[in-house]
DNA sequence: TTATCATATGATAAGTTTATCATTTAAATG
DNA sequence: CATTTAAATGATAAACTTATCATATGATAA
């Protein structure tokens, strides 16, 4: 499968683990070991997935004593406050969508 | 896991065969057979996935004649373009990431 | 330099998503 | 209402993604 833009920017961000990281970050830089702690994650979840939110350009950290920071890129913020905004309105729509978790699914 | 709307929005798009009939719709609406003609996909690969979009507010179809034709939701298309403007900037970033289909994973 | 705490990496099993094939339903028209 | 063309649905195997566990590397300070 060919890679777009559109589909690695939306797909760094198409699951709970670093949905979650990213809102927390929203709020400000963090170290692993606070993300860990505030999300209820493991270490190695947060790595794992922080590694690919960095490679994605979500983030970037950087060493402070022994932890490391990470932090949204400046970018990235602005691109989730525009989504944010629009978010506000299209909410409803979503709430009610079982599509992705129910659907190409029988019983199984 | 539980769902937010942010991943449920980005998740909608976060797929090669999603983006691409969101793509190809956000140029006017189409046929399911339009759809299919234009991208090279199967039919039911396409009917599959426009009820996920459908059922995301992404789309919405209707009977014209024996086909339906599919259009994005007034809303999706803002927050897409607001998205796009965006994105043109951030474009060289998410190129160069080959996170997602190369981290968590060896050699397989 | 080694002990300690913080983070990263690798392998793998479990879970999820996807495309495909086969079949069914829908709309229109003779 | 039978036929035809268009689209939707269901089941399933293959592909992909994820979390976890075990281990390795990094940074600092004693």
């Amino acid at each position: 499968m060919k890679e777009t833009p559109y589909k690695l920017f939306f797909r760094a961000v198409s699951n709970k683990t670093r949905c979650d990281i990213v809102s927390l970050l929203m709020k400000g830089p963090k170290s692993v070991t606070q993300l860990c702690r505030k999300l209820g994650f493991e270490q190695s979840r947060v790595s794992h997935n922080l590694k690919c939110l960095e490679m994605c350009g979500f983030v970037s950290g950087k060493y402070e004593g022994k932890s490391r920071v990470y932090s949204l890129t400046p970018e990235v913020m602005q691109v989730l406050n525009a989504i944010d905004r629009h978010l506000v309105k299209y909410h409803e729509h979503l709430k009610s969508c079982g599509a992705l978790e129910n659907h190409m699914k029988a019983k199984r």
